[in-house]
RNA sequence: GCGGAGGUGCCCGAGCUAGGUCAAAGGGGGCGGACUGAGGCUCCGCUGGCGUAGGCCUGCGUGGGUUCGAGUCCCACCCUCCGCACCA
């Protein structure tokens, strides 16, 4: 990136700040309710102040900010407020990195987010970091011009937010969605914490998986045998256990087992009533031999130094068929034992466990690693369990299991599985799958088994099916993110809700828990809708009681038994509730789709459980990301770039319309530095044209009517574009394409010898600048100011565009033009020589009345291959010109064939009219004009067709 | 694995839900020219190949198919990206 702000961008920050002071002076972005208007409320997610803006957040929030000034001049009464989320671990993390000096951190936070060094020390303190980081947030989105009405800020950790929360959870755990379950997490045994992806080095997830233990019966007590394969018990022929690995006893559901001892260590974290026996001489259990649960046979326990102990429990079920760790090491100790193989896959003879090992004589572990994965794949996936299977189960437990046969082994697995547990002939334990996982602490991660943990129940049905209703009443931005909303709903299940640590708001039942942050944040929307009320009347938090929140949002209980009770005025809880009542339910929500299976999801789910169908909200629109130079921005890239830098170099106007204007809604934006580049100077122009429109002439002619008819008609798309928030298509249009009709205006009036329409021009720039103010407020307010008008434009109307002067004629006069213009440029590609005249000959009015006859045939429905026989027939050269006409209408848009239609179109008189207009743009001297009947007369062998005359280039030496 | 999105010309990126308006919008970059003391400013032209006439050929992930006609419809395949939970 140039470091260096381009000398209009700095112009652009100077307009900017004037504007920005002039809109915070006059409160226009501040929103009272209003009965007389129809109100808009809308907001976006509240960013997580754990560092500074970046681009990514001109994203969400400018796009919040365009439809928020759109819906002011659309007439709406709207509001746009903003608070910060304080919840949770990560800015608690982040001080501590700070704290405790993480170069990589402290590096980005100087060089890439230029936060001055006396500042970066302060960032040890979360509160400090938090606050910090809210205020940088909050100037960078003034400086972007974000149109927010900051009165109604709040940060999760106030008071008065907690009793919100307090409130809310109240209510959730009345309707029973809020219940207590246990879960297995990540686990510091260091800390005694709980370690998200936030607080493992190098930001590694834990991942968690599900092993079944299997018991098998000794006299010395059960090894229980931890598969991730259950159903190959049937195919069991030894257990193995390391030799140079301690084994100890260990007891639990009232039982003896022996297990590895560093397996015992991480198994207590899982089972609580687990007790730690003595030491065991593992070389007498290999005289004794263990029952199979389920076929009762009895196995030889055998050494194995293969057996990692750090997995599972150090006991392991040897099924030689089906694992090709099993069948090498019985191979390799020489033991006279053959698999039995329970699972069979088509075309496949022998069981995979044996092919696979005796096809590529693995050398090593990791080879017998990859082979494991590719059998347990294939058989997972293809394989069912043999036929004969029942033969192998003990003859009591045949009846269980007459599934079992054939069965698919997805299926086989859960049925095993079932049985163990009914049995008491197993258990599951869970296990960390990509283990090690690390510790910020250095310590290694275990699983633990959380009891009484908090959840919210997204999987009851009640609940999900007033989800769905909502959704399907709400319109989604872009409506093809609809599915994923839907899958995600169907697919939530119970949610933890609570942490044992982190900024927040304490479970009211149970204050040992912090509500987690994607839970506390999901009906805050409400929340703005009074907190200016309470905060300016000095209400206390504590008086905020569950009564009065009941009463504000629900409109229950009765007034003056809620004031008395909270101590707040009656007027002000009326006031509270008329204020909810006016501007709820939301109109708009705004966030990036990676908020799309949580947040915005619980989103829907919350306000479904608490508020009545009609205050449910209306809209999502979700956005992409910002990409920067191509790149998605990352810290181990380097490339992310802070906000506020991006708006000193390019000045927010070009900033919005680079990231805005760059992507539609639902796709990722690419900023880069030659487009924003680019942008600056299409602004530039316009800024230059706005303060020196030419004038000159009174004359509305062609070149006026075809202007009006191009802003009229851009003017209709861009409202149905900014309803959809369809922006690329409108900065498009408003950055590009309408200084390409100007420009082309003047050209046109040019070429008629006269200047242009000075008042026209203005009418044009006007309806431009409204259009162009919600994407780039401040340049397009300062345009406002130059063409003399001195109202503010976020008090203007949109403009509504009016037909009467959308005139196809005109349209298709200059598209036509341009036709020419083309046709000439591509016959003067290919000659050579010293060009300089055209002579065009338009086709006569016996073509323009077959083609119109054939267009109205098309219009009335005929399809195109029809229409293509009925004509050709009679002589030869009939059937040509049919032919070349029908693939010429076949070209045609259906604006030109209806058009042609409508119209007393006469290309000889537009042509000669422009004749200067086309020369101009070709570069000829001049154009004559014939009719065809002419061709003849010159001695022309062209054959010209409507819209598509003949044309003859003259050059200089054969000029007749 | 499950679910979603997508593969278009040097690059980015529209179009593909209603097949002919598509050699394929728009922007960026590049090349050439104009302007200028100079210009990384601005303007004009070109930017798949071939062509001394508006044309022809090739072409929108790969391979088939439907059709007078396919970037657009159907089938199969290959590849890329994103999400998958206690974390904002």
């Amino acid at each position: 990136m140039n470091e260096e702000p381009s000398s209009f961008a700095s112009t652009l920050g100077d307009i900017a700040r004037k504007w920005q002071s002039e809109w915070k002076k006059a409160g226009v972005h501040e929103a009272e309710p209003d009965p007389s208007k129809q109100k808009f409320f809308l907001t976006a997610a509240f960013p997580y102040p754990n560092s500074p803006p970046h681009l990514g957040h001109a994203r969400t929030y400018g796009t919040a900010d365009v439809y928020a000034r759109y819906k002011r001049m659309r007439g709406y009464n709207v509001l746009f407020p903003l608070g910060f989320h304080f919840t949770g671990t990560p800015i608690v993390t982040m001080a501590d990195d700070v704290a405790r000096g993480d170069k990589e951190l402290l590096d980005i936070f100087k060089s890439i987010y230029e936060i001055p060094p006396e500042k970066i020390s302060m960032l040890a303190d979360p509160l400090f970091m938090a606050n910090y980081f809210k205020d940088e947030i909050k100037s960078a989105l003034t400086e972007l011009g974000i149109s927010i009405d900051w009165r109604r800020e709040f940060t999760t950790i106030d008071p008065e937010f907690s009793s919100f929360i307090t409130w809310q959870f109240r209510k959730l755990s009345e309707m029973g969605f809020v219940v207590k379950d246990t879960h297995p997490v990540g686990w510091c045994p260091v800390h005694n914490l709980p370690v998200g992806m936030h607080d493992t080095k190098g930001d590694v997830e834990p991942e968690i998986g599900e092993f079944t233990l299997i018991y098998f019966e000794t006299p010395m007590g059960i090894l229980p045998a931890a598969t991730l394969r259950p159903e190959t018990v049937f195919g069991a022929v030894c257990i193995w256990l390391n030799p140079s690995e301690k084994y100890v006893t260990v007891e639990f559901e009232g039982r003896r087992f022996i297990v590895a001892e560093k397996a015992a260590q991480r198994l207590q974290f899982q089972i609580d009533d687990m007790k730690l026996g003595e030491k065991v001489d593992h070389s007498k259990l290999l005289e004794l031999k263990a029952r199979n649960p389920l076929t009762g046979n009895l196995l030889p326990i055998v050494q194995a130094e293969f057996v990692n102990p750090s997995t599972g429990t150090g006991v392991v079920m040897s099924v030689p068929a089906h694992a090709p760790f099993d069948y090498f090491y019985v191979k390799k100790k020489g033991l006279k034992i053959n698999p039995i193989p329970v699972i069979d896959v088509p075309g496949e003879k022998v069981p995979l466990g044996v092919k696979m090992v005796e096809q590529s004589s693995p050398k090593g572990k990791d080879e017998l690693e990859k082979l494991t994965e590719e059998v347990y794949r294939t058989e997972y996936h293809k394989g069912t369990m043999i036929s004969s299977i029942l033969e192998l189960a003990s003859p009591e437990l045949r009846d269980e299991l007459s599934d079992l046969p054939d069965s698919p082994v997805k299926e086989a697995r859960e049925i095993v599985t079932k049985l163990l547990l009914s049995k008491g002939a197993g258990r599951k334990i869970f296990e960390m799958m990509n283990r090690p996982v690390y510790c910020r602490c250095g310590n290694e991660t275990v699983v633990k088994l959380l009891k009484d943990q908090w959840f919210l129940d997204y999987g009851n049905e009640q609940w999900k099916s007033l989800a769905r209703t909502l959704l399907e009443n709400m319109r989604i931005l872009p409506e093809e993110v609809r599915k994923d909303f839907q899958y995600t709903i169907e697919w939530l299940e119970k949610r933890a809700c609570a942490r044992t640590r982190g900024l927040g708001t304490p479970l009211p039942w149970d204050k040992r828990w912090i509500i987690e942050s994607l839970s506390d944040s999901t009906i805050y929307m409400a929340f703005y809708t009074v907190i200016k009320t309470i905060r300016s009347n000095g209400i206390r938090a504590t008086q905020l009681l569950p009564e009065v929140w009941d009463y504000v949002m629900l409109g229950k209980g009765d007034l003056s038994q809620v004031s008395s009770l909270s101590g707040i005025p009656q007027d002000l809880i009326s006031t509270m509730r008329n204020e909810f009542l006016y501007w709820y339910p939301l109109d708009s929500r705004h966030s990036g789709k990676d908020l799309i299976p949580n947040h915005l999801s619980f989103f829907i789910f919350n306000h479904a459980a608490i508020f009545p169908r009609d205050l449910w909200p209306k809209q999502i629109a979700v956005n992409g990301f910002v990409l920067y130079e191509g790149k998605k921005m990352s810290k181990s890239l380097r490339n992310i770039v802070a906000l506020r830098k991006a708006i000193r170099l390019y000045g927010p106007d070009a900033v919005r319309l680079t990231i805005l204007g760059g992507a539609e809604i639902g796709t990722d934006s690419n900023f880069t530095d030659s487009d924003a580049r680019s942008i600056t100077d299409q602004l530039r122009w316009l800024y230059e044209f706005s303060k020196s429109i030419p004038s000159g002439s009174n004359e509305v002619g062609i070149p006026e009517r075809w202007l009006m008819s191009k802003l009229n008609r851009s003017n209709v798309d861009i409202t149905s574009a900014m309803d959809q928030l369809r922006l690329r298509e409108v900065m498009n249009t408003l950055v590009y394409r309408f200084r390409y009709y100007v420009e082309d205006y003047i050209d046109l009036t040019k070429s008629l010898n006269r200047e242009p329409n000075g008042r026209v021009l203005r009418e044009f720039l006007e309806v431009w600048t409204k259009m162009l103010f919600p994407l780039a407020p401040h340049i397009a307010q300062e345009v406002w100011l130059n063409i003399g008008h001195t109202t503010l434009l976020d008090n203007e109307k949109w403009p509504g565009g009016n037909e009467i002067h959308v005139d196809s004629t005109v349209e298709l006069s200059v598209d036509y033009l341009h036709a020419v213009i083309d046709d000439i440029k591509s016959i003067l590609n290919v000659l050579g020589g010293s060009p300089e005249e055209a002579l065009i000959y338009v086709a006569d009015e016996e073509k323009m009345n077959i083609m119109r006859k054939m267009i109205t045939e098309i219009k009335g429905g005929k399809p195109l291959n029809q229409l293509l026989r009925e004509f050709k027939p009679r002589d030869k050269e009939s059937a040509t010109l049919a032919k070349k006409l029908f693939d010429h209408v076949s070209q045609m848009s259906p604006e030109t064939r209806d058009m042609l239609l409508s119209t007393e179109f006469d290309e000889f008189s537009v042509i000669s009219t422009f004749a200067n207009y086309v020369a101009m743009k070709t570069g000829l001297k001049s154009i004559k004009v014939y009719n065809s009947s002419d061709l003849q007369t010159h001695g022309v062998k062209k054959d010209p067709l409507p819209l598509k005359p003949a044309i003859v280039i003259v050059s200089g030496e054969r000029k007749r």
